[in-house]
DNA sequence: GCCCAGGTGAAGC
DNA sequence: GCTTCACATGGG
C-alpha cells in the first residue's frame, strides 16, 4: 500500500518459471542466475524463487504491484486447469513434462508486433530481433543499480515514425513491411486494439486478421497470450506435429480438421492445453 | 550447400 | 475453394 518498497514477495505453487518464460510465449526474459529479467510495461522487474514464494523486485518504487500479479497470471489456479485437460495419454504426457507451465498475460500491442515478427524464425532468433527493435527504438528504463541497460517495447507511435529500411535493419526481413503498416493502423487509430477484449473470441479473431501479417495462427497467440481467450488454439507447425502424431497416428489430417479437433477435444482451457503440447514437443528428447 | 524455423499473402489452378 | 510459391535471415 505504501508505495516505497522495490521488493514484494508473492504466495506461489505450482508455477516454473522457466518453463513459463522460454515456451515460446514471451521473448524478452532473461536468466541472471538466480534471477529472471524482464519488462512489462513501463516496468523493469526482476524476480526469484525461494521456498513457496516468488520475490519480485523493482528499480523504481511502484504505486502498486497489481501489473505483476496480472502478468503473471498469480491468482490462477493451475490444478484447476490441468483438471480440465482430457484424460488421455499425451496429454497426461505432457503435464508431466511441463508441470507448473503458465501462460502470461501480456501487453496486446507487444504480443502482435511479436507474432507478427515471429512467422518462420526460430524462437531464440525471434528473441534476437525483438531485442534489437527495443534497444533502438524502445524508451530507457530505470534498471537496478549494476544491471544491463533495458527499454520498453517502442510503442505503435514510435513505430510509425521509422522507416522499412530502419525496421529492416533489425533483421526482421520480409516482416518488416507487415510491422510497419499494422503499427500505422493502430497508430493511426485506424485499428483499435482495445476493443477487441469484448468481443466474441470469433470476433476478435477476424478483426485481428484485417491487419498485415496477421493470419489465423498469430491471432490465435494475440488473443490467447494477450487477451486470455482461453479457447483460442495456436496451431503452428509444432502443435500441428504433436497433433498429428499423438492423435492421429499414420493418417493425413488437414490443418481445418485439426482445428475441429482441437475445438472439441481440450476443453475450457484448451489455450493452456496447445501450450503444453507445443512445449513438451519442443524439449522431449528423443521418442 | 541443404533444410527448417511458433506463417502470411498472392498467384496459380 | 485448395495448392504452390516467395519472402529474409540464421542455426544446425
Amino acid at each position: 500500500m505504501t508505495g516505497v518498497e522495490t521488493t514484494r514477495t508473492f504466495a506461489l505453487r505450482d508455477y516454473d518459471l522457466e518453463a513459463t518464460f522460454t515456451c515460446g510465449q514471451a521473448f524478452r526474459w532473461q536468466w541472471h542466475d538466480p534471477y529472471w529479467v524482464g519488462v512489462t510495461g513501463a516496468h523493469w522487474v526482476r524476480v526469484r524463487r525461494e521456498p513457496g514464494v516468488l520475490v519480485a523486485e523493482t528499480a523504481e518504487p511502484p504505486a502498486d504491484w497489481e501489473w505483476l500479479v496480472h502478468y503473471l497470471q498469480l491468482e490462477v489456479d493451475l490444478s484447476e486447469v490441468v483438471r480440465a485437460f482430457p484424460d488421455d495419454k499425451p496429454m497426461r504426457a505432457a503435464v508431466t513434462a511441463c508441470r507448473g507451465l503458465r501462460l502470461l498475460r501480456q501487453d496486446p500491442w507487444e504480443c502482435l508486433a511479436s507474432f507478427i515478427l515471429s512467422s518462420t524464425k526460430q524462437i531464440v532468433q525471434i528473441r534476437q530481433i525483438i531485442a534489437r527493435l527495443c534497444e533502438r527504438y524502445g524508451e530507457p528504463l530505470a534498471v537496478a543499480p549494476g544491471w544491463p541497460p533495458m527499454s520498453t517495447f517502442p510503442s505503435p507511435a514510435r513505430l510509425a515514425r521509422v522507416t522499412e529500411t530502419d525496421l529492416r535493419s533489425c533483421r526482421m526481413g520480409f516482416r518488416a513491411p507487415y510491422l510497419l503498416a499494422t503499427a500505422r493502423m493502430i497508430a493511426s487509430g485506424q485499428f483499435d486494439l482495445d476493443r477487441l477484449q469484448a468481443l466474441p473470441l470469433e470476433a476478435a479473431r477476424a478483426e485481428l486478421m484485417t491487419l498485415p501479417g496477421v493470419g489465423r495462427k498469430v491471432a490465435d497467440c494475440v488473443l490467447l497470450f494477450a487477451y486470455g481467450f482461453q479457447l483460442a488454439f495456436p496451431l503452428d507447425v509444432w502443435v500441428m506435429k504433436a497433433l498429428r502424431q499423438l492423435y492421429f497416428p499414420r493418417r493425413r489430417v488437414s490443418p481445418q480438421r485439426l482445428h475441429r479437433f482441437a475445438a472439441t477435444h481440450f476443453g475450457p482451457f484448451a489455450g493452456y492445453a496447445q501450450q503444453y503440447l507445443f512445449h513438451y514437443m519442443r524439449t522431449r528428447h528423443g521418442t
